[in-house]
DNA sequence: TTGTGTGAAGCGCTTCACAGCC
DNA sequence: GGCTGTGAAGCGCTTCACACAA
């Protein structure tokens, strides 16, 4: 799950298994839309249906966090709500840096879920001067010269890398030593950081990858039943994107 | 990990765990790396620390596909890449369309990892008249209408959902009715789909707010070890974002 | 009666440790 | 001697199934 905490046997972030951190969110998002329809109650079966999960592994989720529900009845949305934010910690506000402004930059910048959900983006920050100055997303872009100067005087503790790969690892040490802790990464490069730092990827070509292996397994299933038509019937929800567990890493390896 | 096979008693895909899949990007981008420096031979060790594991969990991946390494030695790096694109399904090629247009859309246009890893932008599309023509990364896009004709004509099996949450669960029955069977979705919608169509997500806010939890944990720790300073230390590599594996979803909920 | 909360069982993945081959 | 390949052990997550509370 690109999570720090190596070395350690397999500590368990103040007791809740980090599968049921990754789920949080999901809960949240599914949470926040019943509110806004003003929904009182939901039970777990209607509230797993609606963040793509089982019932009972939403309810063994929730009681990692607590005795939120109330049994005969459901959750109550509202103090779900409030009790999810503040275990993720997004009752406070968390500045973000987003470093390298191309397309993908500028679709964060402008990316409204962040606002709404406790992130603010304190800098946008691009290594080509003919950027400094233009505003993307209604924030002036600003030169790499400017990143340690921004983290400190902020207090960014968050960085997302939307640069090129070439430019991820070198961006990656700099916003480390200016006391960035937790960092989202988009370029294709394993970054390297030290203890204590957090790193989560995302990798566009990834996914595409790991669905062009279950689309080829789907074509040699047809070939191989062949005549037998795929049943198209019962309608179901997509299962969650969990994020596993993941192993501890040793030594390094400079790109 | 929001693969199909749902109501199938954890079924391994052609008995590779999905985990193992999730992985062999990871290994493939490395060796990708080592080949284009003409690197003849490399051990489990060194290729596992580029790619972000370790390298007992390398090697147990690598046996999945078959033996082919070379005790003493190493793997060959040409003849890994191969076996590894082929077992990806990379070594054919994969046209994919991009469904919303915006800025997150243009930079997947954009994207080359796409293009190098088997994959052909077959169209991009979008819902505004006023694109329509408009060339992005070099492809002129198109209109929603000529959805179901581009699908066809193209034999598109996989589709790439940028378009706005409200959006999102319409354009995915429209792919889907049209045969697409793999969906990558960057809406923060969890979509419903037949049995047979996998989706695979990517939700920005969801990671920053998982980096949030343990940014927020951090700052706990400090405040309960008050004092100790922050041991930045050994260098570590991060470890890879492993896609565990997914529970069932019985029923629905529109949206 | 309904639906939560949870021990216990089941399952898959990771890690260990070493046999086996170059 | 070095490194791969792999049973076996360990571990965490998921699922089951039901006690218990409203």
């Amino acid at each position: 799950m690109a999570t720090g905490r190596t070395h350690r046997p397999a500590t368990r972030s103040r007791g809740i298994p980090e599968a049921t951190v990754a789920r949080l969110p999901l809960y949240l998002r599914a949470l926040t839309a019943l509110s806004e329809r003003s929904v009182p109650t939901v039970s777990s079966e209607e509230l797993a249906a609606a963040a793509g999960v089982n019932s009972a592994k939403l309810r063994k989720d929730f009681s990692y966090l607590g005795s939120y529900g109330t049994r005969g009845v459901g959750y109550d949305v509202e103090y779900l709500v409030y009790q999810i934010s503040r275990e993720l910690g997004l009752t406070q506000d968390w500045p973000v840096v987003i470093v390298g402004i191309g397309n993908l930059g500028a679709a964060l910048a402008n990316y409204g879920g962040f606002a709404s959900r406790g992130f603010r983006v304190a800098a946008l920050i691009d290594a080509d001067p003919g950027m400094a100055g233009k505003p993307v997303a209604g924030i002036p872009v600003q030169h790499t010269d400017e990143l340690e100067k921004i983290i400190r005087d902020d207090g960014v503790s968050i960085g997302v890398i939307a640069t090129p790969a070439g430019a991820a690892q070198q961006v990656c040490d700099r916003l480390v030593a200016a006391g960035v802790t937790s960092i989202l990464n988009f370029a294709p490069t394993v970054l390297n950081v030290p203890e204590g730092v957090d790193v989560r990827k995302v990798d566009l070509s990834i996914e595409l990858q790991i669905l062009a292996f279950h689309e080829q397994r789907k074509a040699g299933e047809e070939a191989a039943a062949d005549g037998v038509a795929p049943p198209v019937a019962a309608r179901r929800q997509q299962p969650s994107t969990d994020q596993g567990p993941d192993g501890d890493v040793p030594a390094v390896m400079p790109a």
